[in-house]
DNA sequence: ACGGGCATGTAACTGGTTACATGATTCA
DNA sequence: TGAATCATGTAACCAGTTACATGCCCGT
């Protein structure tokens, strides 16, 4: 839904274009995050149809035609109501990396090779998000955050990986197994 | 798609039939991911389209068929790949909780009223997950796993989120406001 | 004249998800 | 007999995503 609120969000600022709001949202995350501008009006199709947005159709000099789109009450409330509401409350979401380790470890010969190179790929994901941390400094506020979210993620995905290397250990050793 | 490899990385065992396999796939993560049982179906008809599983039909003693589903060559491959690959290393998610505090932060004057509340939602999941961990001391392995791994994430988005205060209080005061 | 940015869309597909319907088997 | 579990499926919808096509406008 992050396309949907998204949208929803930036038009909390006043009427838009489709176009625009594109930018926008690439702006606001500081480049980020790309959003294919055909998405943007699939996304602002449906809004409307839910009731959430309305368009507005300015006149061009030629022909063309441009869509302004507002939030209505109705778009109002769903975006206040996501704005308060918590995130994830409900079930955890089935991540890609814990599904994959998880069936690993309870299928495969190969788990250790395969916690390995996930956590290889996660160092090397996190080298190459600190040198930009250092270089880019006076960066833009939105950039800045989204590349620390990223690398307090993989940290977490590491520690986890750890986990995995040492309760399975313990589960080995425990099963009286020395290989 | 860690529905779908996660259903072709359970065929590897062997053949099994659909409802096997939401059981298995429940097992296999301690019960903290459910899995309705039509989405099994209709994902291994997609594996099937996809040329990734073959489907056996066993008469069962009445009239009904029960349908044993296999591992192809190409299913095979396409799960060693995916074993084989790191996760997420093109392009990063859009986070539902970083768009909405990066928009929060953008457009909204009570931005630090949105983080706080995020924050106090994942506080209290954390609790509970916390005495979750301490009272099942010897719970099942994969559900151990998967509450760490949502420990860990946890702890890492709030240490994001404490970033994001930061950075905005830094941010206004360069901009010389004291409010 | 032409390229690049602005602007709008459509068609097609993907995987995830739910609700619903059906029937067999098993066991109390 | 009747509930629980095993087992199979379908129809419908959702949001995300991409590829593609169209055309205006402006500055070089």
């Amino acid at each position: 839904m992050s396309v949907r609120l998204g949208l929803l969000a930036l038009l909390a600022d006043g009427p838009a274009y489709g176009y625009q709001l594109k930018k926008r949202f690439e702006q606001n995350t500081g480049g980020a995050w790309k959003l294919n501008v055909g998405q943007v009006y699939t996304t602002l199709d449906r809004l409307e149809r839910d009731g959430c947005v309305q368009v507005a159709l300015d006149q061009r000099s030629g022909t063309g035609e441009q869509r302004s789109y507002s939030l209505t009450e109705p778009g109002r409330d769903e975006l206040e109501a996501w704005f308060g509401a918590r995130v994830g409350s409900t079930a955890p979401p089935r991540d890609e990396l814990q599904v994959k380790v998880l069936l690993a470890i309870a299928h495969r010969a190969d788990a250790q090779a395969v916690i390995a190179a996930q956590r290889a790929a996660l160092l090397s994901d996190l080298q190459g998000l600190r040198r930009r941390q250092r270089q880019g400094e006076g960066e833009a506020l939105a950039r800045a955050l989204v590349t620390a979210a990223l690398v307090l993620r993989i940290e977490a995905d590491l520690r986890w990986l750890d986990e995995c290397d040492r309760r399975t250990a313990d589960d080995r050793q425990a099963k009286g197994g020395t290989r």
